[in-house]
DNA sequence: TTCTATAGTGTAGTTAATACACTAAGCTGA
DNA sequence: TCAGCTTAGTGTATTAACTACACTATAGAA
């Protein structure tokens, strides 16, 4: 395996799919190309891997740039090759996702303006490159870990109730889950403790306030 | 995001984990490297992806060069970009595995001589690179697709017993199975069908013969 | 104090997974 | 030819997991 001159090589670069909850939603970062090809459209955030940058460094450099934020669940994800899917030239993409906990985010009201935006995901305008795709592999990735790990947890505050937390589980999923049986799985699950605290919000009963075990581990479960 | 110049590129390669099963073992195909680094050592199938190249075609191309065979199970495994594992210089590798029916191969007794063999997962020699760890990361998603997909069936020839569709299981979970239960299972799996034959080998009772449904397709299950 | 909104709880029925032991049929060799 | 060996093939009872389903509790607002 002699290496190749350096003319014959491909590029290589990497995306991430960032997905936050907010508003009762599943939404999505999402960056405006300044250049061609596809000027003005919306795109995943990444970059170039140079020679001796580690990809997955990159991918979180590129995620730490983009929202501010460090200590990120980063999974990777796929790597996309088709032949023509950047116009100009070979260009390789490693994707990676991230999930982020909305609590953690400012999100700026101008961001539009500064071609930086959320949006729900269904909701998205016309990504640029095969980006759309990126967002679905990342979305069936993710719908499916919430039944065999712990990565429901990432998007999870330091407290939260149970009605939140069903929340996420079904915002995700895009069905309705039944509140007894998912209590229960979630009791069985053991990931999460009850606190002494409550949050009292509206005219109604105050809900008991929980706290993920391990918030930093997302394991695989059963 | 400009695409940089061609000096600054890394270089980009695949690597194939091909596994086959054979002689009641979970085999897999290595090649012994004719240069540095890692002259004389076992290492995975491959080559560097040029730049006009499918990643995906570029590892299809090298499975059919080391097997001699085309239509084989093919899926991407992970990307592998440690910053020192070539020691050369920035390699990053997509990394592949593929499923062969034994049947399908001339398993040659000269093959160490031609620096290829295959080699059982429990006797496996020194690997170059980080071969040893796509070897794991291979091994591991086989093992849990078997529960969740029909890809166990990429290894069986087009007749079959269902003693030998337990053995395969058996091989690549590296545990027992109780005979009842899991006929059980696949009859309400209904991937595969009875014939009107029989096999007869050895001095007791002949086992009927079994045929894949869809034996090009691999489905998730569940 | 009544109304409304969300929090919180248990049980019965169904389905899936497990554990387990004997009979069937062909061949071999005494 | 039949006794013995080897692998093929089958069913049931127990347990665990998942599903469906409806009422009481508590705080704030009117």
């Amino acid at each position: 395996m002699p290496l190749p001159t350096e003319t014959g090589r491909p590029v290589l670069t990497t995306n991430i799919v960032v997905f936050t909850l907010r508003d009762e939603q599943l939404k999505l970062l999402l960056i405006r190309r300044r250049n061609a090809p596809f000027e003005g459209c919306w795109s995943l955030p990444g970059g170039v891997v140079g020679t001796d940058e580690d990809v997955e460094a990159n991918a979180m450099r590129k995620l730490e740039d983009s929202t501010g934020l460090s200590g990120i669940y980063l999974e990777q994800l796929y790597t996309f090759s088709a032949p023509e899917r950047d116009p100009r030239e070979r260009v390789i993409s490693v994707a990676y996702y991230a999930l982020v906990a909305s609590k953690r985010l400012q999100l700026r009201t101008d961001e539009d303006s500064e071609g930086v935006g959320w949006f729900s995901l269904n909701e998205l305008p016309e990504l640029a490159f095969d980006h759309a795709q990126m967002v679905d592999t990342a979305h069936q990735r993710l719908a499916a870990k919430l039944d065999y790990s712990t990565i429901a947890f990432q998007f999870m505050p330091e407290l939260f109730t149970l009605s939140d937390l069903q929340n996420v589980f079904q915002i995700i999923l895009n069905r309705d889950l039944d509140k007894r049986n998912f209590r229960k799985r979630m009791r069985a699950m053991e990931q999460i403790r009850q606190t002494s605290q409550v949050q009292k919000t509206g005219s109604h009963r105050p809900a008991r306030l929980y706290r993920v075990n391990n918030p930093h581990e997302v394991r695989i479960i059963k």
